[in-house]
DNA sequence: TCGTTAATGCTACACCTGTAGCGTTTACGG
DNA sequence: CCGTAAACGCTACAGGTGTAGCATTAACGA
């Protein structure tokens, strides 16, 4: 769908596919046991049996390791919510949002800090979420064929509006997860989105 | 306010305080003229002229030394807009952290990539942005008082809705600062709380 | 089966991180 | 002015990062 964070290799049978395997379940079982600042090249390359070289060469760095991990993470397709409302499509998107910011491996919390030293993770980070948003797009086009938006609203920004500050709780401000943050945060973009429509050109209405 | 980033000294005069001046100012420098990647103890401790055990020992590692960086940068108070509605309080804010975000020396956007390595980093990050949340919350006060927001309404919930999407766009997806993106995320979030009246408790009009 | 060469293993290197131990300088109080 | 000790300078060390060069293994095609 994206680029592939795993170059695509002339020879990919055998050999490379089981150092790839043996190189993520070690990325995986680091995640995990002692979480991603653990997550060192190093570390990957003595855990999987793998020369620390030949894991530089292939995957430059933990960001690398990284998005290739969230690469095969991603097989499973993923289908946006339809609860019937905005506020509860968006809110469980935003639950969504929390159990993959919180929970285990910690894999996207584990890319959002590499993303700031790895222009690879960085890639896959934007890639991931824009996906997940334009994917989730049809919760914005199902409330306005319910009358709860008008016609011009941008689904996109809807959508940011209510995950981002899920992001900036969880992974900024380093708040623990508490039971109606996601809802919360999903209730106010839905009610912002029925009043003012979610428009993208700067309004004059706010200086007035 | 706040805990200081760097620890009270007992002997602050002459020689400390100099090298403190010496080091906080090639920090900056260093931010300035090759970003925040730059910014490693080694080279500041080269370029201030100070040891580089003694900038260990004193700040830690890079992340103190932008912890130190935000204290003295932050010595000018800061007063939250006036503009007689709540979008165009919230979109001045968003301006005004979208300029942090992007600005020169970069000290917000570096302390935030310092945060997922800096114990110190991550809490001068939360502690700045929580002091300017509070501050903030005088903006949702008066629209409470102008009616533009109900009684219940959470100021903090307010404010992070209209900022975390600006941190989101910049930090995080590494979106280019746009003409409209503060103003819009601004007014989606001052229309959710006219709408909503941004209360706290999860409701139960989503699900129905 | 066998040659080609992609992929990996290995050694060595330069740099940054963070700490320990010890000697030296200098701020500050008496 | 002088003694104390805080703060600093210095060396050394144990890791992690990322790269270069060359040797070795094994996947793939002929």
């Amino acid at each position: 769908m994206e680029e592939p964070a795993q170059p695509v290799t002339a020879r990919p049978g055998g050999r490379t596919a089981r150092t790839r395997q043996h190189v993520l379940d070690a990325v995986t079982a680091l995640l995990v046991e002692q979480g991603y600042e653990a997550l060192t090249v190093d570390a990957v390359a003595a855990r999987s049996g793998v020369h620390r070289t030949t894991v530089y060469r292939r995957w430059r760095d933990a960001g690398g390791l990284l998005a290739d991990a969230l690469d095969a993470a991603r097989e499973q397709p993923w289908e946006p919510p339809d609860t019937g409302s905005l506020a509860g499509d968006l809110g469980e998107i935003n639950r969504q949002v929390a159990d993959a910011l919180t929970g285990t491996p910690p894999i996207a919390a584990a890319l959002i800090a590499a993303s700031f030293r790895s222009p690879t993770a960085a890639r896959a980070l934007r890639s991931f979420w824009e996906d997940r948003y334009a994917r989730a797009a049809v919760v914005v086009h199902r409330a306005i064929s319910r009358g709860e938006a008008t016609t011009g609203t941008d689904p996109r920004t809807v959508i940011v509006a209510a995950c981002a500050p899920v992001f900036h709780e969880l992974v900024l401000m380093r708040a623990p997860d508490t039971e109606d943050l996601a809802q919360r945060y999903a209730e106010l973009a839905a009610a912002g989105t029925a009043a003012a429509g979610g428009t993208t050109a700067a309004g004059t209405a706010a200086a007035g």
